[in-house]
DNA sequence: AATTCAATCAACCGCCTCAAG
DNA sequence: CCTTGAGGCGGTTGATTGAAT
């Protein structure tokens, strides 16, 4: 079994301080994002360079967006994971200013108790319950591509009206993943 | 006001991939 | 090839905060 990165020396762990913060900021805007395991002692921290990468990636870099997701936001996440699953550094990399950590516990916390109350009981493969749609009864033959969004236009309109349908097997994304924006 | 419960999110853990030696 | 270590990722945990009782 690998020994964890930072076994050899003491580091702190759990809440980063404001003087930790201002060492990482520091270091970065001086040396920019280079060796990460070399960092910590480099800049004077009392981290692991993982440590140190996730929290300059996650809170401290100067380009992230923080606060709430919009509803164009939340569309994209749901028909992203629909098509990549679970891989949220993919996700997040179509959002600008998002991190996958971020997208990760906004689907963990809100989208997937969201999805779940419109009847999709298996958020994470985005089926609805069967039970509950008689539309949803065939079989369906191969993996589903699902989904539903608020904006443009499907929804996956369990409650709503104006909707079509939920799942379609073989439904096109129109969605292509390349390169995210640059910033 | 005090207590309990639920929601949120920052941070950690362990695994995987890949490049260097 | 094989080994090693760094970087990156997804899953999970636990502290904190807010709402409900």
């Amino acid at each position: 079994m690998r020994k964890p990165c930072c076994e050899k020396k003491e580091t702190n762990k759990g809440a980063w301080t404001k003087q930790e913060d201002q060492k990482l900021i520091d270091y970065i805007h001086k040396h920019g994002e280079g060796c990460w395991s070399s960092l910590p002692l480099a800049a004077g921290l009392l981290r692991c360079g993982k440590s140190c990468r996730l929290r300059w990636v996650n809170y401290l870099r100067p380009d992230l967006k923080r606060g709430n997701f919009g509803e164009d936001e939340e569309d994209l996440i749901i028909k992203l994971h629909a098509l990549l699953g679970n891989r949220w550094s993919l996700i997040a990399g179509r959002l600008p200013g998002r991190t996958d950590n971020e997208v990760k516990n906004y689907w963990n916390t809100h989208l997937k108790r969201k999805l779940m109350k419109m009847g999709i009981d298996h958020p994470d493969n985005h089926r609805l319950t069967a039970g509950n749609n008689p539309l949803l009864n065939k079989p369906i033959t191969s993996k589903p591509a699902v989904i539903s969004f608020t904006n443009p236009t499907i929804n996956y309109g369990v409650e709503s009206k104006k909707t079509a349908l939920c799942i379609v097997p073989d439904l096109n994304l129109d969605l292509t993943i390349g390169p995210p924006p640059l910033p």
